[in-house]
DNA sequence: TTGAAAGCGTTACCAT
DNA sequence: ATGGTAACGCTTTCAA
């Protein structure tokens, strides 16, 4: 049975009230009392019970984190960053993992309708194409701050890195490559991540290539059906010469059919990836990227929700905040 | 205000107690009622405040992960086999990193004796040399299950990968390759894990080669100061002519050296590391590697975990879960 | 089959 | 400066 602060209470003769707001510090107890509570708490390993002070304050000092995958050097660097953030503020990180799929995220953010966590840093799913149950808990007044993967149609905070801007460099590096039939393979159109890097690409084809070849794939999340959407692309006499890749893990697939179809990168192939995965430049060849801020868009998100959390009044603000990224250039497009 | 068991009973003319068990389910409450019941939740959007029941039956459905970092292969699908067990079973998941600290990992498991989580996964911090802590919490009878980097000596459950015999068969191996000097590259002799693989190494070594070169490096948390110690290692003449990493992270450095300093790998140098990154087969050369069951360890855990909680009566039961590892013999020791 | 009421541990209001 | 007590929302025992 653990140490109560009842039990404190008894131990020195005083009232539970007492002991309470002694070990919350407050101005109304004397020196002396606190004193004697904090010894007694340390004496009797007292620990409050979280649950009890929850459900009492209406607040659990609690966020939530939700996120397509985890294996993934973005989300990985970016939990990094937001549990620097939430552990300096004393809040406490769960964690939820959709696995893609909109049915799971549905279900995870009803549950936050009970309170359990005072706000929510979400990325969405690739299948999000409704977000009537994010703007639910929006209504339902939970801050909440959507990074990376957002929906900029909901009105709340959003934390994002330059994809329109990264993704047209990217492309006219390409082109600046010689690159005369440049593809590009995201994950889902219903991700305005996707959306904006697609469009990025596609301005920058239209303002820099009026040859006009364009031509916009859409991965899976099974990693062999992606194989075959690649193999299928490259083979045949129009291939593409150089592709952008939206997706750290299709980096793996499109090395693996370019090995297996002996086509040779970076020269009858241009390859490069939006990833922030740390191995890149020991990759044969080594691959060029569009390294994403992911700790510090955690670090920034977390921070945006718990400045939310630290008003009383919680308004429904909509802020777009955009981080920059860094492109680095290496051998798979040289 | 969100909807209360005292709302739905209002509504229903009905006590909070009938509603209670009605949304439990119970075998005392009729039919009717229970739709009565289940209706009016349904239509007045009603979620069950998980502090209040927490606070009631003395148990939180949740469980804390605490791990020493994140951004690793091994970690990130740990945390995704635990994640698909948890929610299975109906358990939310708080995450806590002690980023290779003694002093934060005392922190967090300190605040378990609140009765925050039901249980506890824990892999310990490179410098954890020290267990009084977790003891603690074995004492306070919070089920606790220890994996990967596990202290063999504490008095519960662990869930190991088979170190000992793949460092013993990756030392062997890279002596059939006719190897002369092999250098083992690990982080902290604190961790049990290291111990294994440095013994199952050394037990190689000593069986299958009389010459007696051995060499046990610490590696650095810090990247730069593991870059150098790897370079005055690779300088001299006596240098070694393989080496094994027991840490993902020091494949990046290694590589890094060895470009830095020309030296040709596998020729002047045969690596292999124990990591389960999904690009090794990429780098240049590719990486021979010792792939652990990460989502494997991680589902086990879990599952034992959960199982403990599943009890009544506290158990402490010492018991350890070997998983296989498998090596994926690649270019880099060819 | 239903309901009244106690109580989980804490906080906060109102007295003293 | 300290204390009594109600309340947070739920579960569970006991009584009806």
């Amino acid at each position: 049975m653990s140490t109560t602060i009842r039990m404190i209470a008894n131990r020195l003769s005083i009232s539970v009230a007492t002991v309470s707001k002694a070990l919350a510090d407050s101005h109304e107890i004397s020196k002396e009392t606190k004193l004697l509570v904090l010894n007694a708490a340390k004496e009797m390993g007292y620990v409050p019970n979280p649950y009890a002070s929850s459900l009492r304050k209406g607040r659990s000092k609690t966020i939530a984190v939700v996120l397509p995958e985890i294996a993934d050097s973005f989300f990985a660097e970016a939990i990094n960053g937001i549990e620097e953030v939430a552990l300096s503020k004393g809040y406490h990180v769960l964690i939820y993992l959709s696995h893609e799929s909109l049915l799971r995220e549905q279900a995870i953010l009803q549950d936050f309708k009970s309170g359990r966590v005072d706000g929510i840093l979400l990325s969405v799913s690739e299948e999000t194409n409704d977000t009537a149950h994010i703007s639910a808990l929006i209504e339902n007044r939970i801050p909440i701050v959507l990074f990376d993967r957002v929906c900029e149609e909901l009105n709340t905070t959003c934390v994002v890195a330059d994809d329109f801007e990264s993704s047209y460099t990217a492309t006219k590096y390409l082109i600046s490559k010689s690159c005369k039939r440049i593809a590009f393979a995201g994950n889902s159109i219903n991700l305005s991540i996707n959306r904006n890097r697609v469009n990025g690409y596609i301005s920058a084809l239209e303002k820099n290539n009026p040859g006009g070849y364009q031509n916009i794939i859409i991965s899976d999340k099974d990693k062999d059906i992606s194989y075959q959407i690649f193999a299928d692309l490259l083979r045949g006499p129009n291939r593409p010469d150089g592709i952008i890749l939206s997706v750290e893990k299709l980096s793996a697939v499109i090395y693996k059919v370019c090995a297996d179809m002996m086509i040779d990168i970076p020269n009858q192939l241009k390859v490069l990836t939006f990833t922030n995965f740390n191995m890149a430049q020991f990759l044969s060849p080594s691959l060029t990227t569009v390294n994403q801020p992911a700790f510090q868009i955690g670090k920034t998100a977390a921070t945006a929700l718990l400045r939310k959390l630290s008003f009383t009044t919680t308004l429904t603000e909509s802020e777009t905040i955009v981080l920059p990224s860094q492109i680095i250039y290496r051998d798979s497009t040289s």
